[in-house]
DNA sequence: CTGTAGTAGGGTGTTTTCACCCTATTTTCG
DNA sequence: CGAAAATAGGGTGAAAACACCCTACTACAG
């Protein structure tokens, strides 16, 4: 590993997909992936042993721990390697649920080579990288703590990942060692936050929202 | 477009997977990638103009027009061109209904190049791949029809389709021109097939299944 | 030609879900 | 410090979902 170049760290459970961003990357002048992970865990093994990445290219969804997770670990303990997240899904929320987990930059995974590039040098030249899916006053607000968010707390995020599934909601109070009005009310909140008016909307939302993996 | 080597089609909706894909086939012995396609629409438009593709490589999740319509499309049209289906799910019945369709072999977007290129190798000399997920049994029953399936009937797909919604079964009914009845067989019918005991199991069956794109 | 599977429909009663209403703590923040 | 959230809980009634039961027509296969 010769210590030239923007250090990048691949981290994606799609081998095939990885194998091949790898070899596009090295082609790109001064950028050079350093090692890959396939999943939030295998990331923090390996980057112990390994330089620290300058940028992490993120994916969202992942076995084991998903790219939520790794980037509040990120956040935590490599404050000064840069995110950018890679992902199927441009929904909104989950867009900016990764903003405000640090990332510096959010692009889809049907972009050309070049918007790679493109973010990449943004990235590192600017600290962020703006698209259609993230503008510089979303980057502006989240890092001065001025952008308003609909928050979801830790009970309620609890129960969305038990709402994908076939217990009732008594039950779901069960597990959750709550009253079922308790529970009820976590509904209800969630109904009115999300403009949301069943359980199955509920459930779809959280698998949109990467509460639940299918 | 020298006419040499193994004609290989790759049909994903993800840009930048197609391109890695694309250049760690092109390393193959004996393989060329002749176009790419982001669904199965483009596909049928860029299959006119080009030569037919020996191998498909095939996602099941895109937009437009998804894996299992495309199956479908060249089973009919391109009888001699081969599918390997390149998926993120090794649901049991995705698998099925994809070498029911007519695909020689289903690998998963985590695997590695190498496996790539095992089953591009077999579905060339043996006509199919078989792994884990496909065994030559199963693809042996299908092609001579003895495979004892699950079957999902039209109206029954049209209903898990409307299942995934905020819609109530009365509101199904309506949108099926059906009687709000008949709407409850299609999901006592789809409860005892699928052994789901629930409309939010349904749903999520529903998802996993594709017949409802997140 | 007769049975079996698939499709479409009906009845009834229980359980679950949802939509409103409300209170009492505890935390957090200006 | 005091107000405003967030958290946890309660009650009631209507609507939806679910679990059983059943019939009738059509298609197609043995």
């Amino acid at each position: 590993m010769q210590n030239q170049g923007i250090k990048v760290v691949l981290v994606d459970d799609h081998e095939l997909l990885r194998n091949g961003l790898a070899r596009i990357i090295d082609r790109f002048e001064s950028y050079q992936v350093i090692f890959e992970a396939g999943n939030g865990k295998e990331f923090i093994e390996s980057v112990a042993e390994n330089e620290t990445p300058d940028i992490i290219l993120l994916d969202i969804s992942m076995p084991e721990m998903d790219g939520f997770e790794t980037a509040k670990w990120i956040k935590k303990n490599l404050p000064y390697s840069r995110i950018l997240v890679l992902s199927m899904s441009d929904n909104e929320s989950t867009v900016l649920r990764m903003i405000n987990l640090g990332a510096r930059g959010y692009i889809l995974k049907d972009s050309k080579p070049a918007i790679l590039k493109e973010a990449f040098d943004n990235i590192i030249q600017k600290g962020y990288y703006s698209n259609d899916l993230v503008n510089s006053r979303m980057i502006y607000e989240v890092q001065h703590g001025t952008l308003r968010k609909i928050a979801i707390s830790q009970r309620e995020e609890e129960f969305l990942q038990l709402v994908c599934s076939d217990l009732t909601y008594k039950e779901i109070a069960d597990k959750m060692n709550a009253s079922p009005r308790t529970v009820d009310n976590y509904r209800d909140n969630l109904f009115v936050k999300f403009d949301i008016k069943s359980r199955v909307g509920l459930a779809l939302f959280a698998i949109k929202q990467g509460y639940y993996h299918i």
